[in-house]
RNA sequence: GGGCCCGUAGCUCAGUUGGUUAGAGCGCACGCCUGAUAAGCGUGAGGUCGGCCGUUCAAGUCGGCCCGGGCCCA
């Protein structure tokens, strides 16, 4: 590791600290450089030798212009068929698959997607490059509620009427729109300079998609693990629709809440004899589908006896009250019960097996049933009684109860909000106006404690603005614990998958681990049906491989539509009765389309394969993509289809807070596009650590274009200096200088840090790794040396010939370790430099020679430049001191010991330190010499160089002195070949 | 509220199993060059490693709490 030298100590001063503070001017006037020379001279009839001088040539601007040049390379790209060229030259090499991730077909990309799909393009291109065959078929998630959304505005818009559209139509429409935004953003995507098959990309809307994703689904179907259950769902009885998350918004909403009594039949401690439990509820219109009480197992319960109540309360004296001991006083308060006394303490085990009655028991002949006292871990004691009432199919905590102790889920509501025959003594009568009835029939009923309101927080419908309610509902479940034993296989599948970075791993297995069975049904329309029949008779689904088929090929020509548009006898075939069986037309979730896409694209395109060696997505993916593809993959297959997953963090404006339009902090890539260019985003991609938040501000953006433009010099640079080389130049690499073998071994560093960083997928590392080397190794250090060589040497030395040699070979490893990621930048070098190429991107990673490689070198040369660095801090002083400005003005006296001279021997190092002359010496060094403080052994006398100074090559040497036209010998060789 | 995770110089990142004055590049400041020039070179100044408490001879590295932030759930 090189460190640079900070603090240059001035051992004069330490050694005579006696002698008090000395001015700088004092401290630095050595009795060596009288102040009133003149700096230095000039042959005084010097001619301009501007024209000798081999100054680097190229079209290669120093100016990207990004914006308007990566466009037409892009257009050029499309011209010579870059894709199929690259699959052409790959043909037969090893594959490796990444496969895409369907972004949704809806809206133009955001940062995100960019970021995303440039790392893919990036993985892609470094495969394809290491010596893969690395195909890349870009894909789009096309149904969904986002999209039927759109169409529905539309039509809110123009004034109509969505239910008079046939669904044909309307799903004709929402296909339609999401070709649309499936065009715009392929543009986007390519306009990041991402490379794949654009032609020819996949859709989960294409006919054989449908027909693939319902063949993946009659799997489940016909294995026997698709069964119909219900799932407690947010229902908008306005829309008689479900919701989606998406679709609610939550607002402050008045409630009437009540405390009910619930007469305890069978107690399960002694206590509870002849006691009430009472609940609490903000939603008295579920009353009637209570199945149970809720307790928590760990809290604390005492039964209360009234003595003495206020006016107006419907609490009696005499009254045994089961209560939360915390919520006792609250509840007191508000039932107007004035004086009570406290029984024991029970714990809440101690309630375990207790019954109740329904407070409407043998209401109109109905709620005969038993209601249990359960336990459930999400009882609490803010609010309430302490006992919750539970009506299982109006609400997510009430359902899970219901389902784990098999309780009734019954249909107390319809879809329009009405009560159902299940609700006796409310029939008909709408939910929100059930509150009072509901009320008075607990009055009636003696089971009324009191009553109350309470503004809270409570869930609206997004369109309607109407509250929503919670409703058990029919829906399609794949079993994550039956025969099939999906849970153990995603989890096994989990732990032998390679998860970037490793923490992707547990985040997905707690998921996988505490999941419940998987709902793939949503009732809409723009989606793969659930084209299943259910048999009236034993409500058994239909599982006939003969059905299936004709379904999956009916989809396969008409795509997914024949399930509405054909008539379904035609599917049932000659063996069914139409009338024997109710026809599904819920459709699949969006999340089983795009986790089928493993087998409807990987499976089924022949440049493909499976399983994909790489998935890569957001981290958001662990509950989406990864999960569902695992699933289906491992129910249908047996394992995951992939091999390794990548994920990414997501990118987070400057302060690190998210992007979102309330915020108005959000970047659009299509707007950097016009300001800054794809190269430079796609630095930034890379040269940030993915595996976290990734963070783009103009600060960001700025350090990114900073470092582009140090590596756009780079080469341009390489290519100034390589003007005209060719073969015969070349100079093999057993006659060239140490400080070219130097570079070659840096080199091999380089190549190894492509192949290992790339293989762990660690891009940052790796472009700072070129980076550095581009600035520190190559601007500062062998570029700045071998200026004088490049310009000035003839052009046969071989001195020059060997650096150009490495120059060339520069040229080809940066334009190709760039390529991945640079992708227009590295072309336009490429072409630059031969005009006749075709890709930079059809070029493989260059195979370094072994010899190359040479650690003594590099260690040797580590040292060689920590005394350049004491020598460039030396002059450094005396170019404060005025007494020169370029470094070759002055000819160092530069003091080592006896090791470091054996060490030099051979090394020229006034080339290296680019002064006129440099002497080296084993003598004692003076006392005011310079040091560094981290550099041992080192001290340097500054001196200015003596002569004159040659007006081709600018060394101030004493034989120009003696020259007839003011350069230096060399240069007069130069010159004379030049002219000859 | 729960799960997973993050917080090292202005920015982007390194910091190995806890062990000498915490590193790099960029940016910045100052200076140089004017034959890489809307370039190039050199030198320098920047960090109580989010905060507090603890474990330890020793903590950026381990533990706890808090603050800030992200994703996914509730």
């Amino acid at each position: 590791m090189r460190t640079r030298e900070r603090h240059f100590v001035r051992p004069l001063l330490r050694s005579a600290p006696g002698r008090g503070e000395l001015s700088p001017a004092e401290r630095a006037v050595p009795s060596y450089a009288p102040p009133s020379l003149p700096r230095y001279r000039s042959f005084p009839m010097s001619t301009d030798f501007r024209t000798t001088v081999f100054l680097p040539q190229t079209d290669f601007p120093m100016r990207a212009d990004l914006p308007n040049r990566e466009p037409r390379l892009q257009a050029r790209w499309q011209e010579i068929g870059l894709y199929e060229r690259l699959r052409e030259t790959a043909k037969g090499r090893e594959k490796f698959v990444l496969h895409d991730g369907p972004p949704y077909a809806n809206g133009h990309i955001h940062m995100g997607t960019a970021l995303n799909k440039i790392l893919k393009d990036v993985v892609v291109k470094n495969q394809q490059m290491l010596g893969k065959d690395a195909p890349y078929v870009p894909g789009w998630d096309c149904h969904g509620l986002p999209i039927e959304w759109q169409i529905e505005q539309e039509y809110r818009k123009k004034g109509m009427d969505k239910d008079a559209v046939s669904i044909a139509d309307f799903r004709r429409e929402c296909r339609e729109h999401a070709l649309r935004f499936i065009d715009i953003q392929r543009g986007e995507f390519i306009r990041l300079g991402v490379s794949g098959d654009w032609a020819n990309p996949y859709t989960t809307m294409a006919f054989d998609a449908e027909a693939g994703i319902f063949r993946e689904l009659s799997k489940f179907l016909l294995s026997g693990s698709l069964y119909r259950g219900k799932k407690s769902v947010m229902w908008s009885v306005v829309e008689k629709t479900a919701l989606a998350e998406a679709e609610v918004e939550y607002h402050d909403h008045t409630s009437v809440t009540i405390w009910v009594k619930f007469d305890i039949v069978r107690p399960s401690h002694a206590e509870l004899e002849g006691a009430k439990a009472v609940i609490w509820t903000t939603t008295p219109w579920t009353m009637p589908a209570n199945r149970a009480i809720a307790y928590g197992p760990l809290m604390d319960y005492a039964v209360i006896t009234v003595q003495a109540v206020g006016a107006d309360s419907l609490a009696k004296p005499g009254e045994r009250l089961l209560l939360g001991l915390d919520l006792i006083e609250e509840v007191a308060k508000a039932a107007g019960i004035t004086e009570w006394s406290t029984g024991p303490v029970l714990k809440g085990t101690a309630l375990e097996g207790t019954i109740a009655r329904h407070p409407f028991a043998g209401l109109e002949g109905g709620y005969g049933f038993e209601v249990p006292l359960l336990s459930a871990d999400y009882v609490t004691t803010d609010q309430g009684t302490g006992l919750v009432h539970t009506a299982p199919t109006h609400g997510e905590d009430d359902f899970n109860t219901g389902l784990k102790y098999g309780l009734e889920i019954p249909d107390t509501v319809a879809g329009d909000g009405t009560y159902t025959e299940e609700a006796p003594g409310f029939v008909g009568l709408h939910v929100f106006k059930a509150a009072e009835p509901v009320i008075e029939a607990l009055v009636a009923r003696e089971a009324l404690l009191a009553r109350g309101t309470l503004v809270h927080s409570y869930p609206h419908s997004w369109r309607s603005k109407a509250p929503l309610i919670f409703r058990a509902t029919a829906q399609w479940f794949i079993p994550m614990d039956g025969e099939d034993h999906l849970r153990q296989k995603a989890l096994a599948a989990i732990d032998t998958t390679r998860f970037v970075p490793a923490r992707g791993k547990n985040r997905i297995r707690s998921m996988v681990e505490s999941r419940p069975d998987w709902n793939i049904s949503r009732q809409r329309s723009w989606g793969v049906p659930i084209a299943v029949f259910v048999e009236k008779a034993s409500g058994a689904v239909l599982r006939d491989p003969e059905v299936v088929e004709r379904i999956a090929q009916a989809f396969e020509t008409e795509g997914a539509d024949a399930w509405w548009t054909r008539d379904p006898q035609f599917f049932l075939g000659d063996r069914y009765r139409l009338e024997d069986f109710e026809k599904i037309d819920d459709i699949l979730d969006v999340w089983f389309d795009s986790g089928s896409t493993h087998a409807t694209v990987l499976e089924q395109r022949p440049e493909l394969k499976w399983p994909a060696d790489l998935y890569l997505e957001g981290s958001d993916q662990h509950r989406g993509w990864f999960h569902s593809s695992l699933l289906e993959s491992c129910g249908t297959r047996g394992r995951a289809p992939y091999d390794a997953v990548l994920t990414h963090g997501f990118v987070v404006d400057a302060e690190g807070r998210k992007m979102s339009k309330s915020l108005g902090n959000t970047l659009s890539p299509m707007d950097l596009m016009k300001t800054h260019g794809a190269d430079i985003l796609r630095l930034w991609t890379v040269s940030s650590d993915y595996a976290e938040d990734i963070r783009i501000g103009k600060q960001v953006l700025d350090g990114t274009a900073d470092a582009y433009r140090r590596l756009r010099n780079t080469l341009r640079y390489i290519l100034g200096n390589l003007a005209g080389f060719n073969e015969t130049e070349r100079l093999e690499v057993e006659k060239m200088p140490e400080l070219e073998r130097w570079v070659l071994h840096r080199l091999t560093d380089l190549d190894r840090a492509v192949r290992e960083l790339n293989a762990s997928f660690d891009f940052a590392a790796l472009y700072k790794a070129i980076h550095d080397f581009c600035a520190v190794d190559l601007s500062a250090f062998y570029f700045d040396v071998r200026k004088d060589a490049f310009y000035c040497d003839s052009k046969d030395s071989l001195r020059r010939r060997a650096a150009r040699t490495v120059l060339d070979y520069l040229f080809d490893c940066l334009t190709a370790w760039l390529a991945p990621v640079l992708v227009h930048t590295a072309e336009e070098a490429w072409l630059s430099r031969h005009p006749d190429a075709d890709s930079v991107h059809l070029r493989r990673y260059p195979e370094l020679p072994a010899a190359w490689r040479d650690e003594a070198l590099a260690l040797k040369w580590q040292r060689v430049r920590e005394i350049r660095r004491v020598i460039t801090g030396a002059l450094e002083l005396e170019r404060k001191e005025k007494r020169i400005g370029a470094s070759l003005q002055a000819a160092p006296v530069v003091h080592v010991l006896a090791k470091d001279e054996s060490l030099l021997k051979g090394i020229d190092m006034a080339e290296l330190a680019i002064t006129s002359g440099l002497e080296l010496s084993t003598a004692p060094a003076p006392a005011n010499a310079f040091k560094a403080e981290d550099v041992d052994g080192v001290a340097v006398e500054p001196r200015l160089a003596a002569g004159l100074k040659c007006a081709r090559c600018w060394q101030v040497l004493v034989e120009v002195e003696q020259s007839s036209n003011g350069i230096c010998q060399r240069c007069e060789a130069a010159v004379a070949k030049v002219a000859a």
